[in-house]
DNA sequence: TGTTAGCACTCCCTTTTATTGAGTGCTAAC
DNA sequence: GTTAGCACTCAATAAAAGGGAGTGCTAACA
């Protein structure tokens, strides 16, 4: 059988209205509220065919159709056109990302916040990873008696600390000597670059300072490496209850467990690609979300540091808002960073 | 009327058994289980006169009592022993305490998560607060041409960073001079004792240097003074799902709501008692959790470092298990500290 | 051949009506 | 003061009865 126009016409209607409504729609609603001029006993088979091809299904006899995940795929696809209105009062976002854009932190939570808010559905937000970023500065500094503490600052100005504690005294003049000698090697070196051989060369460099400097150097290379671990920050959890069909105490549990369970959500993180990726139902990376649909986009601050928010809300959530939303802040975030290289983090 | 030795076993049996089951508790069984030997006529008589004296009420007339607030108050107040059995698998905090010292951070993610996962109640935890700290050392670096990298220590080996960009280049000779001029002037102090005049007073010994210098001091000083904002970590929130009286749509929606902001469970951080708190019901200082009882306990890590552990459950929670928990966990985390003065942070 | 009116049928949902059973309050006897 | 007994209450569950939205099918129509 073939999709002609007036079954897409068709199923673009009772997807349209089921978005909104959350009901099953009939055949009665299509026949008056579109403007094919068809009757509804036309409709009800041309309803027949849809549910056949797969797009549409039936919650039970005698009940009006809902979308099947392939329908709402079809829909994505093919039928929707991001609306630019609804996502105006987006603007609220420049200013806010502009006032708190000191911490990153509190500007990721922020977006969360703002998404969430906007769209009514739980929205969460990765912490950007920058491991393409080189050495910009390492400083080893006595902070007391047998406490060291190595400072390191990498491109964009992130900065890392560690305290070492050293059993053996180290003097100042070793301590300038390492500084010299750890900078001159690691400048301009980003974190993959930084290999084993090379610390070796340095140990067998410093070998005649004193006995400590290899443990560290060892410490000062692995606090380098430490990966930043992967933050995610969430909001709007709790909306899932404006939606009946996830708000039932099982369905609901599970979702918020998932959420609770932030390292659960890192599966969404994909950073391959720079795009708006759309999963719906069963098509969701997330266990526990097959009721979802799942919205995940890659934002980019300035260059090379990559992170993803996603939106997670039922599946007949409002596609063409959400991706809206989404590319907006993709635009956002990316300006908001253009000519800016800077970062701080504490 | 008097609540005599009788009254008081009936209740504490009623209040015992509903603790149990959730259900409200009838004559008979009372009658049953308990080693008074009345008939359920008599338990009746007593119940009638416990309800007037406002210990226990029905759901409804013909159904069994429950507790009232003012008779969990009695029972947390009189009644309760705390058990140390249960408390027993807690050993295991202590051994993950140790494991993941090296980060505050992660470890109060864990400890509210093994409070959580060990009574099945909702829990937070606060970021401990630590005013009294003294500065340790001050150190500012140059990292880029028009950025200084200012790096303070305080106690407990608390890290504090700042990216300064400055207009005016430095030269390294003003740099070194102002390092002195800072560790002399503020080694030793704590926040709170670092006044305006202390600054203008260095200001002044410093203005032969050069006039980008009141920038520079003025940005360390506020550096030291930015409070750490209290961090509030939570687990288990979806826990309120096992006990029926909270799971409905809308009580459950309330209570999350609260917990997912967290700035809300900052009513329960309260610095000022060493102690433990129970709140019951209505007793609450969190707005929308007036169905649920909320148990607060202040930890201390080694001395000055103040922070609150909270436990969230519905009000028929077992306040020995949760009290005893509190106790072990106070115990634990103030000895894991004691003649252990490092901390570190990133 | 596609469209439409008409109608019987299905099945969820809501309301109504019974039924059950745990638990109470009261009274009278011990 | 304690207890057995009994009538009564009321939530909870089940069963029955309507109501209604929506369907599928058939037959007539353009």
């Amino acid at each position: 059988m073939q999709l002609d126009e007036r079954k897409t016409k068709i199923l673009q209607a009772i997807i349209r209205n089921y978005l909104e409504t959350g009901e099953p729609v009939g055949s009665r609603t299509i026949s008056k509220y579109t403007d094919l001029n068809l009757s509804s006993a036309t409709i009800r088979n041309e309803m027949a065919d849809l549910e056949e091809m797969g797009y549409i299904l039936q919650p039970h006899t005698s009940a009006g159709r809902i979308p099947s995940d392939q329908g709402y795929r079809f829909y994505v696809d093919s039928l929707m056109k991001e609306n630019d209105k609804k996502v105006g009062q987006m603007q609220e976002i420049q200013d806010m990302l502009l006032e708190r854009q000191d911490k990153m932190e509190s500007m990721l939570k922020q977006v969360a916040k703002v998404v969430a808010n906007n769209t009514q559905y739980a929205a969460m937000v990765s912490s950007p990873r920058a491991l393409g970023n080189k050495v910009k500065f390492v400083q080893l500094s006595r902070v007391d008696a047998g406490q060291i503490l190595a400072v390191i600052v990498v491109e964009r100005n992130v900065i890392k600390n560690k305290i070492l504690s050293v059993t053996e005294e180290l003097s100042d003049e070793t301590l300038l000597k390492l500084n010299i000698l750890l900078n001159t090697n690691l400048n301009g070196l980003t974190i993959d670059e930084i290999s084993l051989g090379m610390i070796d060369a340095m140990k067998k460099q410093a070998a005649n300072y004193s006995g400590i400097v290899d443990e560290v150097i060892d410490a000062v290379a692995e606090a380098i490496r430490a990966e930043e671990d992967l933050e995610i920050y969430t909001s709007g959890a709790t909306n899932i209850f404006k939606y009946p069909e996830l708000a039932d105490n099982t369905k609901a549990s599970e979702i918020l467990n998932t959420f609770e369970e932030k390292q659960m959500l890192g599966s969404l993180v994909n950073e391959e690609e720079r795009g708006i990726q759309v999963y719906i139902g069963e098509e969701t990376p997330l266990q526990g979300m097959k009721d979802c649909s799942v919205v995940t986009a890659t934002y980019e601050l300035g260059d090379g540091m990559k992170g993803t928010i996603g939106i997670i809300g039922p599946k007949r959530m409002d596609y063409d808002k959400v991706v809206g939303t989404l590319r907006t802040l993709q635009d956002q975030l990316d300006s908001l960073y253009k000519g800016n290289g800077e970062r701080k983090d504490d």
